[in-house]
DNA sequence: CAGCTTATTGCGAATTATTTGCAAATGGCA
DNA sequence: TGCCATTTGCAAATAATTCGCAATAAGCTG
């Protein structure tokens, strides 16, 4: 089932609507690889829809991400702006960021369980959460530097 | 060694100067336990000093942050607002934040060498920098809930 | 398929953490 | 003690995200 269909059968099952604006923005988070900002969402969104409105986009993430389909990352490198990860906040995995092409690869690692238990018993702590970005450069990057992208 | 001695050294060496404004931030940054962010700095450092200004407290910390005596650090609970990590950039360690009482735990743990090469080798990466920050209950609010502390 | 109700949108203004420009103040060497 | 470059205070600028509200449009209902 696609994203688009998971969302609607969702949306109407709480009195809400599937809008034209909604599916757009469905579609490019299908489309648009790696974790998209809302400004980059609405770049594609507006060549489909030129009237949308950046208050839309955010809004309608904002949304997603309540009913858990997007999850929202922040890289230190770029503190300030959020980005959304289509994955959603279920399928848990982890990131690293390449610092000359920007690229973001995801990951899993067993050793995260080890980690998080082994804080459990030191500090009689419970975790819920666990938030790991390995920064660095990419195997391009390492030979061919300087293949700058997006923010 | 102190802290301000460090500083102090450190700006003299480079033609900057001391200012009684640059020491009372650095007597709140080792006063102030955890991650302190910058309107904490500042309200404690007003006590002394009622007339200096946030910007300068800004600017004092950047400086700080350039030379390596502290590390900016993002949490996702409150991901817009920046804390300050008086233990500087050399010192790696992994952060814990309670989710009730906001409090930080600092820790370290030999197994995320093991993430970072494992990393490396499957893709021909190279890891220079680790966030690693797990979220969730501390010992005290797993028992005792609601001790909510500053956001 | 037209009407109706109300969820959703577009727009512009508000918010909030942080930064910046600039004139006034001051650290610390001569 | 004076000089002058570094720092400060202040007020205005930035930039991402949010909010209020009137206008629009999903998608039942008849």
């Amino acid at each position: 089932m696609t994203l688009i269909q998971q969302v609607t059968e969702r949306v109407r099952g709480e009195g809400g609507r599937m809008t034209g604006q909604r599916r757009l923005i469905l579609e490019a988070l299908e489309n648009l690889s790696g974790h998209p900002t809302a400004e980059e969402i609405y770049a594609r969104v507006r060549k489909e829809d030129a009237e949308i409105n950046l208050s839309t986009v955010y809004r309608t993430l904002r949304w997603l991400e309540e009913s858990g389909f997007v999850a929202p990352r922040w890289f230190e490198d770029d503190h300030r702006r959020e980005r959304f990860d289509a994955a959603g906040s279920s399928d848990d995995h982890f990131h690293f960021r390449c610092r000359t092409c920007n690229q973001i690869i995801e990951f899993d690692d067993p050793n995260l369980e080890i980690v998080k238990q082994a804080f459990e018993t030191q500090y009689l702590a419970e975790v819920e959460n666990i938030t790991l970005v390995l920064y660095g450069l990419c195997a391009r990057c390492k030979i061919q530097p300087n293949q700058a992208q997006g923010a």
